[in-house]
DNA sequence: GAGCGGTCCGTGAACGTTCACGGGAACGTT
DNA sequence: AACGTTCCCGTGAACGTTCACGGACCGCTC
């Protein structure tokens, strides 16, 4: 309402206090509840405040008084199921503190990432989640808060980070589907280059005495659709293969979908294994096998860890950090 | 590593400026890439920084500094894919803008969503989601700032919202059923007490000229197991009913899958049609028919509106914030 | 009417950082 | 030798709030 041109200058405790005519300490104790105030100043000064339309600010707040932590969460697709199941374990383990978790999505692009880093790092005590960028990036651009990786292969000792081991449920997997009878398994990678998850897997392949063809692989994008097509393309190639291991849960159901509209049935015509054990695996038709993991501890250790780092605890051990898989059976394999 | 017993003061940049022989301000400068600086002296600085564990304290910097607003989310079940596309379009929308989205998950709880309210009500800028609580709770709980409801229905002036109104995307839908000869046509409610989506039910079933007998509506937990729990009951006492509209798509999978159990087809014997079109329903079998909203933009239109509210811009009509469904048909019916 | 306890309120100080300003040193120019 | 530049660096002030303290006022008691 005022004439001038720049910046609408905030609204402080002084200026409520000046309309109340009461000193600042005084609204104060008005606004926080606080004793040795008289019944009616405070709703005086109650009535000046909400007229001018003051807001505390946060920052001054939480220069004078200890206030919450904040941590940050970095997923690369908050639609993904997988990372909304840790994300959920994250937000569970940071409300049992009293926590806040800021999230963000990077959309999967190194672009957002950095822009994420960049205005993050000066804003949480910690930052968990799933990153790309290699480490000295990371290590410039948190400037010395902690840092937990999740599922990322390189542990250094700057970086702590929560692993998934998932050798041992995908040799369970493989072996299941083995003794079914299989002996020509493919796999639907998630990356272009050859992925942790893969090796489990061609060790595993080796271990139970089936070999792998290099042309039983496909990759796509780690989405359903990305399975779909990987599958399609497998197919094409090698109409052969009768049993599937997928890099994740989300595109072992492209592959189910995908094998519907190739006509095959499953687990009958083509067996089809996942991995993560989401809950999502149980509503398809049929009912998703898996590698699985419990996802909402992934979160909840990311949480965990960070703030053991924040308060300067002794920080988790890296053999707690380890979440093992096994292989859950339903219907599909 | 210091002796005493209280609290280990925290580090801050005096303390840098002592160690490296400097003052504050050239600390300020080698931390922000700031120019007028030498490069020696910059490094020296780090490095005591790096040394001490120091970290600026992100309340004097907000202080003195115009700093990145952050809005809350507040949503019951982040695990609910529906909360979770309304939570992507949330996040997508603060970063265009640059600004944070703290995420509480109250595990539709009402006392969780009180504490979530009395903390995160000092330490957002605005807040927006889902809430039980009544207005007055509400208005007092926030202290001041800018509350963005969503798909709530009683708009009072303090509390602008983000309301779907499904009326028309309901009666296209129920207007298929009938056109595809349905004359029996049920639905599962979400909640015990008549919801909107009921009445809109009712009313596009009365303008089709089709009677629902009270039986025929069926009420559970909106959930996955609620809906096939509903529908069961539902079957149990009238076997005959011919076709089905969900309060959600969760609960109308869960209708799939225990129709699956009851061996009926869908849609030949039970035509399904659920409530908001997630990207979910396109992945189990049959394919979901909806009426379907546009979720990304429910979670983007209110923190735009957060957004306005919290700059002093002009807030969005309600008629622009008014989100419609549209039916989406699959196969399920 | 002096003392006392209780109630209510105001005044510095402090939190940790950045901004605006000023100043010294080194160097080159006239 | 005086002066202007450039490059560094440091000193008060300010951001908006709460805490610790002190003090005014009132009513009561002896």
């Amino acid at each position: 309402m005022s004439s001038s041109s720049t910046e609408p200058r905030r609204v402080t405790i002084h200026d409520v206090a000046r309309s109340a005519g009461v000193s600042r300490q005084t609204v104060s104790r008005a606004l926080n509840d606080k004793a040795e105030i008289d019944g009616t100043t405070k709703q005086r000064v109650l009535d000046a405040a909400r007229e001018l339309g003051y807001r505390p600010s946060r920052f001054a707040r939480g220069l004078v008084r200890p206030d919450t932590t904040t941590i940050g969460l970095v997923v690369p697709d908050l639609l993904n199921p997988f990372f909304t199941e840790v994300a959920k374990g994250a937000l569970e383990a940071a409300r049992a503190r009293g926590w806040h978790v800021v999230v963000h999505d990077t959309a999967d692009d190194p672009d957002q990432e950095l822009a994420t880093l960049r205005v993050i790092g000066t804003q949480v005590d910690a930052v968990t989640g799933y990153f790309g960028r290699a480490d000295e990036d990371l290590d410039r651009l948190t400037a010395g808060i902690p840092v937990v990786l999740i599922d990322r292969e390189p542990r250094t000792p700057r970086f702590s980070g929560v692993v998934v081991d998932g050798e041992d449920g995908v040799r369970e997997a493989v072996a299941h589907l083995v003794s079914r009878g299989h002996r020509r398994i493919g796999m639907l990678d998630g990356h272009p280059a050859p992925s942790v998850r893969r090796r489990w897997f061609l060790r595993a392949a080796a271990e139970c005495g089936v070999s792998v063809q290099p042309g039983w692989i496909a990759a796509g994008a780690q989405s359903v659709d990305g399975g779909g097509a990987a599958l399609a393309a497998l197919l094409a190639a090698h109409p052969d293969v009768t049993a599937l291991f997928a890099f994740n849960d989300v595109m072992a159901i492209g592959a189910l979908r995908e094998a519907r509209r190739f006509g095959l049935r499953v687990p009958a015509d083509l067996a089809v294994i996942g991995f993560d054990g989401l809950t999502l695996g149980t509503l398809v038709e049929p009912e998703l096998s898996s590698v699985a993991i419990d996802t909402r501890a992934v979160g909840a250790l990311a949480v965990e860890q960070a703030a053991r780092l924040v308060t300067g605890a002794a920080p988790l051990d890296p053999a707690e950090l380890i979440v093992r898989a096994r292989l859950h059976l339903r219907e599909s394999a």
